[in-house]
DNA sequence: CCAATAAATAGGGAGATTCCTTATACCATC
DNA sequence: GATGGTATAAGGAATCTCCCTATTTATTGG
């Protein structure tokens, strides 16, 4: 039986070149596709694929986020993210939020190919330039205990972040999360307090330096 | 006789991908492949293609450095442009480097292909979400032919757009510039015009991108 | 030299957003 | 069953944004 896939992410000329790649290759399904982080959730809780080869830039719900919540939600499904970054951000976060793998969009089709094999027999697999960074920050957390602290800010509080990040009127962000916008208001006040910044762009550039959006 | 294409990416599996996708349609033989600008450069030189697809977020040497340079030496080349950003100073900046072609990554395969045929006939292509801002930018320039850097900002609109992606409230910028708050507004709106950017974290991410402002 | 233009200044007013306070419901966990 | 964290949300005052219009001061092309 086919490894059935859905791809995440928001350049639909990428999805399409990954979709053909990966259906030339023998034993793979791509069944669905996805532009931005939510709606891989909704996807992959719908049709329980495999595999979810996830983008981390992502508009919307980025892949961390994203990953976290299909791990919660969908735990048979592997998470690979693809990324364009070697931010340690990024790595340590996907890694910590249930990834099975963690590629660099650099890397050949062959690598996919055989990251996708190796997650499915319940292993990791990691970009060889990513590894290195995995170690270090493995070894940096025992020489750190301390300094585990990254962020205090909730999942719903990241997700709030990034769209106040990415632009959204606090208005458009209740609408995306089906919430009232003096909920959204709330989050933000508390995401403002527990980072001591109190404006939007200094949100904004923490935002940047926490992987939680892109500069573009 | 076949439509001889150099792909030029920093990513391999972007590459690839296109590879794949180009490679299936009748006509077209990609002949190489460059994973920086001057790469590029060097390989177009050498091999003299009908078209190349510059990404334009390249390392070394960007794809608007490396389309004019390209345009100088090999004028017959055509220079599709194949851009994550709608960003007005990438549409111009690759236009006036004489690209034939400005596509969007979010754009579909068809769209690619299309674009090929139509440069390959001496014609332009644009992804319809760029004709909105060459058309903005062709009507700034009736009023003044002469003139080229609309998109400049003036002095006095980067201490602004400095004081905004700092976090300082319009009240407050007002003060620090002895000016009525509603001048202030009153820059803050052409700002956003001339850059096309509606919401204060893209003009805080723009002013980092720009270095008027720092990500600290 | 004069007309046109750009740049910087700023007001009015409608409507949207933010800030501050307060409150409920649902969890865990102790 | 009390405590604390998370997510939800309302009312009302203060503030900001957006759109339109207008003046002053340089600058520059004809």
């Amino acid at each position: 039986m086919a490894t059935t896939i859905i791809l995440a992410d928001d350049h639909k000329i990428v999805r399409e070149g990954l979709r053909n790649l990966l259906n030339s290759e023998m034993g793979f399904e791509i069944i669905d596709e996805a532009e931005n982080g939510r709606e891989a959730l909704k996807l992959v809780e719908e049709k329980n694929p495999d595999i979810i080869i996830l983008d981390i830039g992502m508009p919307e719900l980025n892949g961390i986020e994203a990953a976290k919540k299909i791990k919660e939600r969908s735990p048979n499904t592997k998470v690979i993210a693809l990324s364009m970054h070697s931010d340690k951000h990024y790595v340590t976060g996907m890694l910590s939020a249930g990834a099975s793998g963690y590629l660099l969009k650099d890397c050949a089709v062959d690598e996919l190919v055989n990251s996708i094999n190796t997650v499915t027999n319940n292993k990791i697999y990691l970009s060889p330039q990513i590894s290195g960074i995995v170690v270090n920050e493995f070894i940096n957390s025992i020489s750190d205990p301390e300094k585990q602290n990254t962020t205090d800010l909730t999942g719903r509080e990241k997700e709030v972040l990034q769209l106040i990040a990415e632009g959204n009127s606090t208005k458009k962000i209740a609408e995306i999360l089906f919430i009232s916008a003096k909920t959204v208001e709330a989050h933000r006040k508390n995401i403002m307090t527990k980072l001591n910044l109190f404006s939007v762009p200094e949100l904004t550039k923490y935002a940047i330096r926490a992987g939680i959006t892109s500069l573009e």
